[in-house]
RNA sequence: GCGUCCGUAGCUCAGCUGGAUAGAGCGCCGGACUUCGAAUCCGUAGGCCGCAGGUUCGAGUCCUGCCGGGCGCACCA
């Protein structure tokens, strides 16, 4: 469609340089380029737009006019153009383009949509983060589904990606569960209780939270136990590494069943004093400085922000001595061009601080810093809160929508159709989920309704595979009356309904759109595209046989529609992380 | 207080670089299955686009101020 666009650009800046009163003004002023070109409101009108309020000034004429005198200069075998008050409205021909965008979607199949506006880009990309001291929740699922969207967009663009994931694996927090568990534990284990292993680890901090409450010394003993591990105690470091492989183990497997991975682990524990050594060495070219305590410090008020403390007194790291270490770290193990982190929006001020350091000190891909904050995940009755337990876990709320999945399955009794129900169900349910929070532009807090998102009606991950689904059934039943079809061709010229040229357009415009969601790291954009094109062929199959033709040719030349529909669909979802169904 | 993000239909959200009557979903009400999957589709109702100025031929969109809300402004992460 691009393409068109600019084709049509060219044409109508000739034309209006045969009408102008003084050619050399236009040429002056405009550029094929500069000359803006919409889409009508109506399909009706035409396909492209061009307004004319910008020329009438150098024209001397009103828009409606010279769109007028313009209609009998643009004439080009793509497309006629008509007059419609102050707008030149194109409208193409349809075979060509219906030849040209099919055929590009089943050469690319379930790629399609691949293009090369990142190509050659090493982008490091860090998400989830989790601390291994408790399951992950509803925040990290946001996460992780934002972080490998970011991921499949930035491949699709041509960038080559590395995953990584920052375990936080050391710190009070941590000892605290371990104390717990020292104090409660008795050596049961995972296994012996039959609890998931990061549960298990989470029960402990729950439980030191519970013990703390009535004595104030728990606060003190877990820095102590801080402490005993800074120091390397064996017997600390031993149960650390224990319950630290139990969470960890925990989480790969809620992973797993959410379609998320990574190219390399980083851990805290290895990683924490990286940084002190870059700090010092700018405190020596006079970038930071000290104070009386000795603590390291950055005047960041020119910046916009405060003075910031970057090193401890007694010399132990902080939160972005520790980012800065592992950020030179990075570099060294896979230089990248980029380097995205993918974190919740209170950390907004951390990052502007740690990239302006970064620059400061110097390194030249500090310019390449992004941050992708979200907004918070809420629930519908109000926020989630640790301390009041309201915290939804991960692997409960998957559990709960692939048992809503199941019940909805035997509900319809679609049993009998689906090879594996329970299979389904969790597919159902991961695409409910990833759907619903990739739906709305990351920076937005969302209010996340389970009931909602694995509704099957309505602009949800279902609806989709359902769409999808559809659409698979229609080519099975191709697939078993074949030989009625024989006789038919491919004609383009049979594709007459309004709602295929919809489709056609919206799949021609697909590559550009990925392109854009990646450089917006914006994955909404590919969810409402889904949506739109799956409710545009849902009203046009309802009015529209594909089968049921006498003629072969419309079967044949409508079930292209089909397939590229189906490919389009194949490769948005492989984006978005909603797994397509053949049959649900 | 300062910084930052947000404010569009009862609720949840789209509105691309400013452009033709502001769009969906849910919910409400009313319709459509002897025919390719009704987990669907169609229709009705519902909006001083937070408020006030400004820029422009033209503002939901850009600028300023105000009002309301989220998040931050730790020698926590």
């Amino acid at each position: 469609m691009e393409k068109y666009r600019k084709m049509w650009k060219e044409i109508v800046f000739q034309a209006l340089g045969k009408i102008a009163p003084d050619t050399a003004a236009v040429r002056a002023s405009f550029t094929p380029d500069s000359i803006p070109a919409e889409t009508p409101p109506d399909p009706a009108l035409g396909d492209i737009a061009f307004p004319m309020f910008p020329f009438a000034k150098l024209f001397k004429a009103a828009p409606a006019r010279i769109a007028g005198l313009l209609e009998s200069l643009t004439i080009s075998p793509t497309g006629r153009a008509r007059a419609a008050g102050p707008y030149l409205n194109v409208t193409l021909d349809r075979p060509a383009v219906f030849r040209e965008v099919f055929g590009r979607v089943f050469a690319e199949g379930d790629a399609y949509g691949a293009n090369g506006s990142r190509a050659g880009e090493r982008v490091m990309l860090e998400f989830s983060s989790p601390n291994t001291n408790k399951p992950l929740h509803l925040g990290h699922l946001r996460n992780d589904a934002l972080g490998e969207c970011a991921a499949s967009l930035l491949k699709r663009c041509g960038a080559e990606v590395l995953k990584v994931n920052l375990i936080n694996d050391r710190g009070v927090h941590i000892c605290k569960s371990m104390l717990a568990y020292k104090k409660y534990g008795n050596d049961r284990t995972p296994e012996s209780e039959g609890v998931k292993s990061d549960h298990f680890v989470g029960d402990y901090y729950v439980k030191f939270a519970q013990w703390a409450k009535d004595d104030p010394d728990a606060d003190n003993q877990a820095r102590e136990l801080l402490k005993a591990w800074e120091a390397g105690d064996p017997e600390t470091i031993a149960l650390w590494e224990k319950m630290n492989r139990w969470a960890v183990e925990g989480h790969k497997r809620t992973y797993e069943a959410t379609g998320v991975s990574f190219d390399r682990y980083y851990f805290e524990h290895e990683t924490y004093t990286a940084g002190r050594e870059v700090i010092l060495q700018g405190l020596k070219k006079g970038l930071f400085y000290r104070k009386e305590d000795n603590s390291v410090w950055v005047d960041l008020t020119a910046d916009g922000l405060d003075e910031k403390v970057l090193l401890r007194g007694d010399g132990t790291s902080l939160y972005v001595t520790q980012d800065i270490g592992t950020a030179v770290v990075r570099a060294e193990d896979w230089p990248f061009d980029r380097l995205v982190f993918v974190t919740g929006n209170e950390q907004i001020y951390h990052f502007r601080m740690l990239f302006i350091v970064l620059r400061k000190l110097g390194y030249p891909w500090a310019e390449k810093m992004n941050h992708l904050p979200y907004g918070m995940v809420n629930l519908p009755e109000g926020k989630m809160k640790s301390r009041e337990g309201t915290v939804v876990d991960a692997d409960d709320l998957l559990a709960e929508l692939t048992a809503d999945a199941v019940e909805e399955i035997r509900a319809r009794e679609r049993e009998g159709e689906i090879e594996d129900v329970s299979a389904a169900a969790r597919k159902i349910a991961l695409g409910a989920m990833n759907y619903f929070l990739l739906a709305f532009a990351p920076h937005k807090d969302i209010v996340f309704d389970p009931k909602e998102s694995i509704s099957f009606n309505g602009d949800t991950g279902p609806y989709l595979q359902y769409s999808g689904a559809r659409l698979s059934s229609i080519l099975r039943k191709y697939e078993e009356r074949k030989e009625r079809y024989e006789k038919g061709a491919v004609d383009y010229l049979l594709l007459k309904e309004s709602d295929e040229w919809e489709l056609a357009k919206r799949f021609a415009e697909f590559p550009a759109l990925v392109a854009k969601a990646a450089a917006d790291l914006d994955p909404s954009l590919i969810t409402s595209f889904l949506y739109d094109c799956a409710k545009l062929f849902a009203h046009y199959y309802h009015d529209h046989q594909v089968l049921g033709n006498d003629d072969p040719s419309l079967v044949l030349t409508r079930l292209d529609l089909v397939r590229a529909l189906r490919e389009v669909l194949r490769s948005g979802f492989l984006i978005i992380g909603v797994p397509f169904l053949d049959a649900m």
